[in-house]
RNA sequence: GAUCUCGUAGCUCAGCUGGUAGAGCAAUACACUUUUAAUGUAUGGGUCCUGGGUUCGAGUCCCAGCGGGAUCACCA
């Protein structure tokens, strides 16, 4: 198979002989010592200062007799003056003029030895006096330049490249670095919260025999030796709360689920919810334990409550508002929804534009008009409580009102973020809920909740009362960084995978009787399949290729009319 | 799944009512020992996503396909 090279990928591929000839290794396996790093150096300038330091090569400008680059590490970058005297002291100056100046590459990584000192400019720089090329890079970075205004020029911007190739993306664009490491320091600021509470951080089963926990298509796989189909988890709910029926008081889970359904900007189907399950507790103290933690969070790993989000300030200093489902519905749709029948709400729904269907129950319609006409508008921090009981078959009826369920959904800029409940513990009527939503699916919806019987086997030998909180950690982390697509938050988002062309066999085309000389020109010459070539009439091959051969001057002999006859027949 | 939109050099992008494929950066060569979007001079680099069609002639117009993005639908 041959590859098509870009001229400056041949340019560095001849780089790596020009350099094994001079000695130099472009891939040494030896330790490099550091004992600096970019941030370190600028955060501690101290004229005169030996430091070594490893990195990759950005920006070099050559001179002459000096030339200037950035050498960028995981904290930052840091420019680097090397000078043929600095490192040629003596009379042999190959190590300058040739590996220096020709053999060097924009993405090379390289570990330096030298000097602290500021230009004339006032730049913070080191005046290298020793380097060691520690890894050659032979596919050119795209090249992103920022002028002294802090303007980006040519930036690596095209989502499908970004996301493919996240490893270029995390190179070039420093503000997806401080993305990724701003969602680990919320992961973390999250699991410090819990720990310090006691709370005991658990795994559960990734690989489910029944789906359970939410309403959602799972993905489906095949044990071998059980001979039985298991599903990847859409949630992992129902598994935390049999280790509360075991006597743990505080579990929670970063939970990695699965669902097969639609891709957008906010939805993958892999994505982390964290859940938590306290034992003795009510949504009404989940509440302020939810929002006592996001405050930490926000503390912890940005160092404010005011968070940004595209135009608008999201306050987490605030007390989060708190509003019914009821309450939210009558003020932003003009309907009161108490005690109305499914017909009634059917009715109104249709009469406010939502697509209607017979499979929908009144808590589906419930949701559907909320989605329209209220969610949109909770920007700030927002619980909305007491959802209607058939949309919540996990959560408890409400003390007050049997129509409702101990339920609150957190709301941030319009999106849901986090979904918690009273749990329901008691089996009786987690049986009732489980069979209504066995209807629910005869009437059509394909997204009501399997029946898992061992879980209710584990409420019947008893469960305490539970308070239990699920929040989205990538949505969570979408709106403390101030990005707009899940994708920006994930390194490697759902892609459709990529196609790489399978390019000719060359010692296919040698087979056909072509001289080793002109195969891989043939391919090049545009018959880069043994069909294409076959299909092809002999005379048009015959001038196609002797045309090439005098486009590009190759020193072979030219082809005859009677060998490409020859090759084909 | 529907609609709109994009696909041109390694990268970012121009390319008008159809008429000889362009720029900047990057690369290559030369000059320059404190530059910083370094600078100056020169050079090379293209399956205009793929396949059909219309036309004397298609990067450009039409159709189909592939891939991306946006909006909507679906998905708490």
């Amino acid at each position: 198979m041959i590859q098509q090279l870009s001229p400056e990928e041949i340019v560095r591929r001849e780089a790596l002989d020009k350099l094994r000839s001079l000695g130099i290794d472009p891939f040494p396996a030896a330790e490099f010592q550091t004992n600096s790093t970019a941030k370190e150096i600028i955060d501690l300038y101290e004229e005169g200062k030996s430091v070594s330091i490893a990195g990759r090569l950005h920006n070099m400008r050559d001179m002459g007799k000096a030339s200037f680059a950035q050498l960028q590490d995981s904290t930052g970058k840091i420019q680097i003056y090397i000078s043929i005297d600095s490192i040629c002291p003596t009379d042999d100056k190959t190590l300058y003029k040739e590996v220096i100046k020709h053999l060097i590459h924009f993405g090379d990584f390289i570990g330096v030895n030298g000097k602290l000192f500021k230009t004339r400019m006032g730049e913070i720089s080191i005046h290298v006096e020793s380097f060691t090329l520690l890894a050659k890079s032979i596919k050119p970075l795209p090249v992103v330049k920022t002028d002294k205004d802090g303007v980006i020029h040519d930036a690596f911007t095209d989502p499908e490249l970004r996301y493919r190739m996240r490893y270029v993306d995390l190179v070039v664009n420093e503000k997806v670095r401080d993305t990724f490491v701003a969602r680990t320091k919320i992961v973390n600021a999250m699991r410090n919260f819990f720990n310090s509470h006691g709370y005991l951080e658990v795994d559960t089963p990734v690989l489910q025999a029944i789906p359970g926990g939410a309403s959602a298509r799972p993905f489906i796989t095949h044990h071998n030796a059980l001979d039985v189909p298991m599903y990847l988890r859409i949630a992992n709910e129902l598994y935390l709360k049999r280790l509360i029926v075991g006597g743990f008081e505080g579990v929670y889970e970063f939970s990695r689920n699965f669902r097969n359904e639609g891709m957008d900007r906010t939805h993958n189907p892999e994505f982390t919810v964290m859940e938590i399950y306290v034992a003795y507790k009510d949504y009404y103290w989940m509440m302020d334990f939810t929002e006592a933690m996001i405050r930490h969070v926000c503390n912890e790993a940005l160092g404010t409550t005011q968070v940004e989000f595209g135009n608008r300030t999201i306050d987490f200093g605030q007390q989060f508002q708190r509003i019914t489902m009821t309450d939210a519905i009558k003020q932003y749709a003009g309907f009161d929804i108490t005690g109305k029948t499914e017909s009634e709400l059917f009715s109104f729904a249709q009469s406010i534009g939502i697509e209607v269907n017979d499979a929908m129950g009144k808590g589906k319609l419930i949701d559907e008009i909320f989605g329209a006409k209220c969610e949109g508008n909770f920007i700030q921090p927002t619980f909305i409580m007491d959802y209607p009981v058939d949309m919540s078959p996990l959560c408890k009826r409400h003390r007050d009102n049997p129509e409702l369920t101990e339920r609150f959904e957190l709301m941030i800029n319009g999106k849901e973020v986090a979904n918690a409940y009273s749990e329901l513990n008691d089996p009786i009527d987690q049986r009732q809920r489980f069979e209504d939503q066995l209807k629910l699916q005869e009437r059509g919806d394909d997204e009501a909740m399997f029946i898992d019987q061992d879980f209710l086997r584990a409420l019947e030998y008893g469960m305490p009362p539970t308070s239990g909180m699920g929040i989205g950690v990538d949505r969570l982390v979408m709106f403390l960084t101030n990005n707009e697509a899940i994708q920006e938050v994930l390194f490697f988002p759902q892609m459709r995978p990529e196609k790489f062309q399978s390019g000719p066999n060359i010692q296919d085309f040698i087979a056909l009787g072509i001289p080793e000389s002109w195969a891989e020109h043939v391919i090049k010459a545009g018959y880069d399949s043994i069909e294409k070539l076959k299909d092809s009439k002999p005379t048009a091959i015959h001038q196609q290729l002797n045309g090439y051969r005098k486009k590009n001057k190759l020193e072979i002999p030219a082809v005859q009319l009677e060998e490409v006859i020859g090759w084909i027949s």
